[in-house]
DNA sequence: TGAAAGTTCCTTAGCGCTGAGATACTTTAT
DNA sequence: ATAAAGTATCTCAGCGCTAAGGAACTTTCA
């Protein structure tokens, strides 16, 4: 059996064979991967009128805590994206009516991004369908096969240094 | 031992215990992996005048044929972007004088695309560091579990639908 | 106490991609 | 021979992101 990346290593390997393209059988793996599930979650997302970002931002609220808010810096974390990012798409959940911008309590430079019920209920019906969406991109590979897939990630996740917060 | 989307899962139980969100534990990890991985190629590419986009073509190129030729839709396969992106990334790679686009000899709607020898250069030049950046992230896994690794996700990439064209 | 450094969030120009659609050409089917 | 369908490439408006920088506030430390 072979799949895309295959032939990439195999060109590789006769046009310049003093380079050991190994490498690539992970990363191009994975990001191939990556742009196939995009495509497959975003079509999910756009049954329910949202996009990855807004799903992203929506789905951090509602596991934060019990009352669904986090700062905007919090939520920078989570998502990998910049400030200016956070910035726009809080806008946008905003004009929707999904969340609220608060000013903190404890410090007046921050804000805190709390869920409304129509943000609440929207991503509360979209979750269990992305999840089944998730569970359906990986049912080529058996459960054990699985978990130790996730665990050579968590690994690699780990010697790059990500961390628990 | 845990990594940020051992938190993310703990958070999820708590929240919508009905839920199973273990296949975040894949996809999640994969999604901060390429994030990760983004990241730091980009670095690289940058010490060379280059972006992912370019590199992405070059390297396409480069490893095609002995004259280092494909048409756009070729690459648009192996990049998994849309032709308008295509078209924009050959116009810029032309303006820099690191293609040339000329009219197909077979099919006269067809445009071939080869590497000039300043693209040649190039790409050859920034190669080894690639590889050497992608060898690096991967130093966190033995080479038994890079392996293992590969043959997971080329499972899953085969249960997609992943061609080897 | 006051100045400097650090933090938090926002704004905006610029960039590359998508999605839709246009153009030109080729293949298929009648 | 010709209409219809299919293919190859390009154009462009719109979108979300980054990078850079600004404003407001807090912390640190002399």
């Amino acid at each position: 059996m072979a799949d895309h990346v295959d032939l990439v290593l195999e060109q590789w390997r006769a046009r310049r064979p003093d380079l050991d393209p190994s490498p690539m059988g992970v990363i191009g793996r994975m990001s191939r991967l990556g742009a196939l599930f995009d495509a497959e979650l975003r079509r999910n997302f756009g049954k329910h009128d949202l996009d990855r970002a807004s799903f992203d931002v929506l789905a951090t609220l509602r596991r934060s805590n019990a009352e669904h808010s986090l700062t905007p810096a919090g939520l920078m974390h989570s998502s990998m994206v910049t400030s200016g990012a956070i910035s726009q798409r809080l806008d946008r959940l905003e004009a929707r009516g999904l969340v609220t911008r608060a000013p903190s309590e404890t410090d007046r430079r921050g804000v805190l991004v709390t869920l409304t019920p129509e943000g609440l209920e929207l991503i509360d019906k979209v979750l269990p369908t992305h999840v089944d969406t998730e569970s359906q991109l990986l049912s080529g590979l058996s459960l054990a096969e699985r978990d130790q897939l996730a665990g050579l990630l968590r690994t690699l996740l780990e010697s790059l240094g990500d961390k628990r917060d």
